[in-house]
DNA sequence: TCAAAATATGAACAATCCTCACATTTGCAA
DNA sequence: TTGCAAATGTGAGGATTGTTCATATTTTGA
């Protein structure tokens, strides 16, 4: 909460630069932004979302929201942003310690089950990483994200079998965890239990690949 | 292409019904119309794609466009519909004769091969698939004919596997398959060496569980 | 032959993202 | 304190684009 990257940030990799709030009133106006755009997404999807009602909501103009954001995707850029760095704290957090095949296996469970409860909870994520296969922008940060969380999990496979190959260690861990991400999208979007079957037998599925040969 | 299933369909499930096109002279101009959408998308994306745009190249005006088609996603919709309608025939055919592992582990693999040569050449059906997770229609339209396929692999697995409890084997079956489709997803989004290596890894973990147990 | 149904048209409407010229507030050096 | 430059705030209006609808034309079938 205390220093939250500035929205700038999106921008360098999303459309035309906007200036960074340098204020204290203007950064406790941009977080009102985000968090009006936060709350309108929850209700309505990001992309029923409207640029007048974020500003409305937030209590301020339209025009201001185009002063820190140079449109729309980047609003959701940075929430984005935060949830990233957020998760990935605690995916570090996580992987760090492993050594061998049962501290992974446990590890790696509970994460999953972690990960699938905060997309059960937050209607927020949900939505945002639903709608990185559209946004062009939305996906490069989500394949960076996965990239940086697969590394953990290569960490921990070279500790585990150093004999492989540490190239196809890596494919292995980014695919684990891509296909986790999937598993979790498809998982919310059918019935509940059945999104609880498909996480069970994607963890069996994902824990038969980690620890083989 | 003979009946080419009238745009209505579609519309049952996403928006205002239309009429369908009764005559020849209006079959013909849908065609047109959804030559000239499939030409836009393949071009900019369908996102990018504009009505106005489609019915100017289809050489018929905007009002037309929207006799048969209720809306923009609709349009979008039929081409998706029949992409799966092709697909689901190719598929059925690989899997029906299936009856031993060795068989499931050819049939299997070049199904991925050719899912992927068809994704990397398919300009139009790579974008469709990639909006999945944004539009609802389309994001039901796939769930619909990933269960379809993966029911195929479940028969495989029902004749390979009798002893394991059939809801077990359904549940691996759409949970391989929707794996599939989103390493194809991911796959075409980086460099076509890592793609390889991506596709290549899936194959692997896919048959590793199919013939697992 | 002719009326009803189907089809065709495009100007106009409506929703919405975003810009810009101008007003206000804040930080800070003199 | 004062004054000015930089930062911030505003909202009407420009621009794009999906969609409708009143009207005109063509086809069908009796």
């Amino acid at each position: 909460m205390e220093d939250t990257a500035a929205p700038v940030s999106a921008q360098e990799q999303v459309a035309s630069p906007r200036r960074a709030p340098s204020q204290q009133r203007s950064r406790e106006r941009v977080e009102r932004m985000l968090a009006a755009a936060s709350a309108l997404i929850a209700e309505q999807g990001s992309d029923a979302m409207r640029m007048g009602e974020v500003a409305e909501r937030a209590g301020v103009s339209i025009g201001s929201l185009y002063q820190f954001f140079p449109d729309k995707r980047a609003i959701v850029w940075a929430l984005a942003e935060r949830y990233t760095a957020e998760s990935q704290a605690c995916i570090s957090a996580a992987l760090a310690g492993v050594s061998d095949a049962e501290g992974l296996q446990s590890a790696f469970s509970e994460l999953v089950d972690i990960y699938y409860r905060l997309f059960l909870a937050e209607p927020v994520m949900r939505d945002i990483w639903s709608g990185t296969q559209a946004d062009k922008a939305l996906r490069q940060l989500e394949l960076a994200d996965s990239r940086a969380n697969a590394e953990f999990l290569t960490a921990v496979l070279k500790r585990l079998r150093p004999a492989v190959d540490p190239a196809t260690l890596e494919t292995t861990a980014f695919l684990v965890w891509q296909m986790g991400e999937a598993a979790m999208r498809l998982a919310i979007s059918v019935e509940r239990q059945e999104g609880d079957r498909l996480v069970a037998a994607y963890k069996r599925m994902a824990l038969r690949e980690l620890l083989a040969e």
